[in-house]
DNA sequence: TCCACACTGAGCCATATGGTTCAGTATTCC
DNA sequence: GGAATACTGAACCATATGGCTCAGTGTGGA
């Protein structure tokens, strides 16, 4: 089940804060792959990059199946949509307030200039 | 300074993963503010307040000015483009693996449909 | 049947995190 | 000068994180 509790972004940010776990997910874009395949690959024990995909498959970044006696990991449920929006809505308000500074900015120098002419006068 | 480390991402990551912080960083886009009005805002210790500021400096994402005896916080250098652009490429390879899945769906329900035709004969 | 393999879970360890209190220090205001 | 304000730093606490080992458990192949 997909959860839209509010720390779902700190769960999607937080796995996304490792750089192992950023890698686990390039890795499986090129294809599934077992836990070994990426214990192997990341030069970890088995036991930890099961945390790992734990860690991912909590914030549905990762989805996982067990047969016979193989776990395999895939891209999740998660699209990262939300997280996506977040950003961008985030940088859309930085730039406003960037440009809300600029605005300050040029008033302060057209009233500068303007003293500037006073004084020549 | 602006660290292009590769564990530049990790700590933009981590520093979003908090919800307190994520709190403040839309606060910041608001208006500039001192760290005692943002620990009051959020109920919080000046010390305590004074940390999270301190994560989201170290990630660029704000910073901060002291005169007199108040600092002041502002949206920091980092607008997060390169964490939006990283988003944003693992949401393609994530479409990418998606549609390949499809496609191999899509062969075995072909294969699946010529058999019936098979045993049909 | 028996061995090897792939995982799982408990538990340990060092360090990081998110919070606190308390005791300074520097500034501002009266 | 003295009190109030705004921060700073050290130290503490509980819990989380990222790793490990070790001892199972279940599955597949010879």
């Amino acid at each position: 089940m997909v959860q839209y509790s509010p720390s779902r972004f700190s769960a999607s940010f937080a796995a996304l804060a490792d750089a192992t776990r950023r890698g686990v997910l390039a890795q499986l874009a090129n294809g599934d792959a077992s836990i070994s395949d990426l214990a192997d690959r990341f030069d970890m024990t088995l036991t930890g990059m099961k945390k790992h995909v734990g860690v991912l498959e909590l914030a549905g970044l990762v989805s996982t199946e067990k047969v016979g006696r193989v776990r395999t990991c895939r891209l999740g449920p998660c699209r990262l949509d939300e997280e996506l929006a977040w950003l961008a809505r985030y940088r859309r308000m930085w730039d406003a307030r960037f440009e809300a500074l600029d605005g300050v900015i040029d008033v302060l120098q057209r009233k500068e200039k303007a003293r500037g002419r006073q004084k020549r006068r």
